[in-house]
DNA sequence: AATATAACTAAGCGTATGCTTAGTATTAAT
DNA sequence: ATTAATACTAAGCATACGCTTAGTTATATT
């Protein structure tokens, strides 16, 4: 009975997605979204609700976006913890902007917002944090004699690690994250 | 001939320090600032210019503030390498907030800003970071036997450590912050 | 005491924010 | 063809933004 909507959300929601990734939450306009998606005002709000809607289905299509081009890859690969390290280099180039980078959407979002974030914000990163930690628990399973706790010391410790790479690749060159990633797999 | 001020200009910037410090660059507004720093809008436009202006004077009053709290201790530690794991541990409780952390200011600006900040803000960031770095390679070089090559990758290493944790500490718990900070110095 | 200077108050500038709503166009079932 | 349901356009809502300005108050010099 209805007229049919001229936009899939899912396309429109990437589009979305790349603007929050770029700009942060609150940097990133109704207006300048609805540039960006190409649809008025009122479809954003009545396809998402409100801005935090959009933000959230951002998120969602972050981790599927992170799924497909970083940690499926990981997760297929055999080499243990060289596939980890490999997982810091692709994810430099994942991040790539025009000139630096723009480091993690989920990282950007825990900095600009922290504990200070809305609920279902902090709950979707938290669910992401854990996925990501816990293919590194799996390759860091492999071919090793390592205690439950070592492992889960070393997952807690590549965790962080991956957040100052998403941080530091947005102001330093090339060299000097390559220096950090190979320190830090230095004694894995 | 002139009225005297009623507020100093060091004791204002301060307290605009700890807002940006606490809700980041774009999310402080100026009515913010003007309730707390206690001082009308035309007094912060007459004394900074404009919010750029005290930012600017925030980042260098934060500078100050590190450099007496976390770096001085630091550059008198005479400890080497545990010295600098001692700054870590430091660090976490320089960055307290009400619950969790509010990061270090230098990189919440990185994260929020990248590439796209502005000159001035940007060469700020870069004069702090380089001026940590040197003390980190100042420890690193006493009691070593290292090329100042390999002290310098390991310098790398650790300031991105740093923005790892910076980070973290705005979400994970304290003993995910330990474990970071003890696989980090493993590697040294 | 009069005066020039600068710091104050508070109202207001134009624009941008997140979000809504009145009115119109398109669809599929009757 | 009529109708009901939904998607569209575009104008507008109240509020907040960074910043300015007209008018007043306090000060050190004359």
């Amino acid at each position: 009975m209805a007229r049919k909507k001229e936009y899939k959300e899912e396309e429109v929601i990437e589009k979305a997605m790349d603007l929050f990734w770029r700009n942060g939450y609150e940097s990133t306009s109704v207006r300048m979204l609805e540039k960006e998606m190409g649809i008025n005002q009122f479809s954003i709000y009545s396809s998402f609700g409100n801005k935090k809607g959009v933000f959230l289905k951002s998120l969602n299509c972050y981790k599927k976006k992170a799924k497909l081009e970083l940690i499926d890859k990981l997760k297929n690969s055999s080499d243990g913890i060289e596939s980890i390290k490999q997982y810091f280099y692709d994810f430099i180039n994942f991040s790539k902007d025009i000139q630096l980078n723009k480091g993690c959407l989920i990282t950007n979002t825990v900095n600009e917002l922290g504990e200070k974030a809305d609920k279902e914000i902090i709950s979707e990163i938290l669910n992401f944090a854990a996925s990501v930690k816990k293919v590194f628990i799996q390759k860091l399973e492999s071919n090793s004699l390592k205690t439950t706790k070592t492992i889960n010391k070393q997952a807690n410790y590549l965790m962080i690690s991956l957040q100052g790479l998403s941080v530091a690749s947005k102001m330093f060159d090339q060299e000097q994250l390559n220096d950090f990633i190979e320190s830090t797999f230095k004694n894995l």
